[in-house]
DNA sequence: GATTGCCAGATTGTTGACAATCTAGGAACC
DNA sequence: GGTTCCTAGATTGTCAACAATCTGGCAATC
C-alpha cells in the first residue's frame, strides 16, 4: 500500500539544492562564464556554511560547467570555439544515439506527440514575438527527443551539454534571424525524424545541429 | 620560455586526489557496490579531514559513481541488469560518434597504429594466461579508441562509462572463455574499424559490444 | 508472542574558526 | 624609470566540534 508517494526523495539535500541553483544560474547567464564564485558571498547568499556550498560547487566541477584552481577559487567555465564545436558534436552523438533507440524500440508515436507539443508552443511564443521562450522551447525540443530514449545515461550527458549550450548562446538567445523560421525547421525535423528512414533520420537531426554551429560560430566572430 | 613545464597542474589538489582514488577503489572493486562509504573511516584511511573527503565523494556522485541517502551516508552505486544495458547502449553510441570523428577527420593510420600497440599488449598477456591483464588492455583499446576523436566531452563521457563497466564485470574480469578469442575478435575489430567503409566500421564496433553485453547478461543470470 | 515505544550509540549534516596561499599595492633599490 | 621585494588584506583549504537524524536492541504493553 503506497499510501502517499508525495515524497519519493524525502527531501532533496542541501547541496543537491544548491547544485540545482548554481547550474541555473550558470544556464541562464545569471553567473557569467569567467565569473569567480566567491564561497562567502554565495554562502550568504543561500544562507548556508561554506562547506554546503563547496560540495555543491564540487558536483558542477565533475560535470565540467565550473572548473577549480588550487588556493585560487572556482570560475564559471568559458567556453572557446573550439569548445562550442565540441558541444554540438557531442550533442550529435547523444542526439542520433537517442534516436535511434527511439525508432529502434518503436515509441516513433508517443515521441512525436510530445515533440508536437513543444513544437506547438514554440508556434505560440514565436507569434507573440517571444524570442526567450522560443529559444526554451528549441532546447526542450531536443531535451524530449533523448528522454524518450529511457536511457538514463543519456539523459544525463545531455542535460549537462544542454547547460554548455545555453552558455555558449550566452546573451543573445536565440541565433535564428526569424522566429518562424526557427518553429519551421523543428517542425519539418520532427517530421522527417518520425517519419522517414532512421538513416535518413540522423541525417536531418545532424543537419539541425550542423546548421546550429555554424551560425553560433558566425555570431561569434 | 616554458624553462620546466613539469607541473601543468602546480599540485593536484587534495579532493581531486582522493576523487581520483575512490573512483580507482570503485573500479577494482576494492568498494564493492552497495557498499557504504563510512566518512570517518575513509577520512581515517586518507589522512583528511571529513570535509575534503566528503567533497570528493560529492564528485563523484554527480558522475552517478557513488548515490548519496540523506541521513544515510553514500554508497556505491548498484547497476542492476538494465543498467548494464544501458551502459553498453551508452558506449556504443560514444564509441560510434567517436569513430566518426576519427575517420572524418582521417587520423585513420595515427589511431590505427595505437590500437595496435593496445593489440599486441593484449596478446603477450593472453600468451602468459594473465586475464586481468588481457581485460584492462580490452578496456584501454576502448579508451584509446574514443581519446583518438579528441573530443573532451565524448572523453570523459567515455571514462565514467568505462569505470561502471569495471563494476559490471565485478570480480570476473573477462566473459570471454578463451583469451586468444578475445585477442583475436579485437585485432578483427580494429581490422575492419580502419579498413572497411564508415557505414561497415560502425556497424561492427556495434555488433562488438552487443556481443560483449549479451555474454555479460548471461554470466549474471 | 507480536507489536509498539523508547533509548543509547553511531553516523551524517552543518557550522565557525584557524592555517595556508595568493593578489594588489607601495617602498626600496639598481 | 624599471625591477624586485615585502607587507596587508582577502580568499581558499582544512579542521575539529556541535546539532540533527537514523539504526538496532530492549523493555513494556496488548
Amino acid at each position: 500500500m503506497p499510501l502517499s508517494d508525495q515524497t519519493p526523495n524525502p527531501r532533496r539535500s542541501t547541496v543537491e539544492h544548491i547544485a540545482d541553483e548554481l547550474r541555473s544560474a550558470v544556464m541562464t547567464g545569471r553567473l557569467e562564464p569567467g565569473e569567480q564564485l566567491g564561497e562567502a558571498d554565495l554562502a550568504a547568499h543561500f544562507e548556508v556554511s561554506r562547506g554546503p556550498l563547496r560540495e555543491a560547487m564540487q558536483r558542477l566541477v565533475s560535470e565540467g560547467i565550473l572548473h577549480a584552481i588550487t588556493n585560487r577559487g572556482v570560475f564559471v567555465s568559458e567556453l572557446t570555439l573550439e569548445d562550442v564545436r565540441d558541444v554540438y558534436r557531442t550533442r550529435s552523438v547523444i542526439e542520433r544515439g537517442a534516436l535511434e533507440v527511439v525508432l529502434d524500440e518503436g515509441h516513433r508515436e508517443a515521441t512525436a506527440d510530445e515533440l508536437d507539443d513543444v513544437v506547438r508552443r514554440m508556434r505560440r511564443a514565436a507569434a507573440k514575438g517571444d524570442g526567450p521562450a522560443v529559444s526554451d522551447a528549441d532546447q526542450h525540443f531536443h531535451e524530449v527527443l533523448v528522454e524518450a530514449s529511457g536511457s538514463p545515461r543519456l539523459i544525463r550527458a545531455m542535460r549537462t551539454l544542454l547547460v554548455e549550450t545555453r552558455m555558449c548562446l550566452g546573451e543573445l538567445r536565440t541565433t535564428y534571424t526569424d522566429l518562424e523560421t526557427q518553429v519551421d525547421e523543428h517542425e519539418a525535423l520532427r517530421r522527417t525524424i518520425l517519419e522517414a528512414t532512421p538513416a535518413k533520420a540522423k541525417s536531418a537531426l545532424q543537419a539541425h545541429l550542423d546548421d546550429a554551429v555554424e551560425r553560433l560560430v558566425a555570431k561569434r566572430t
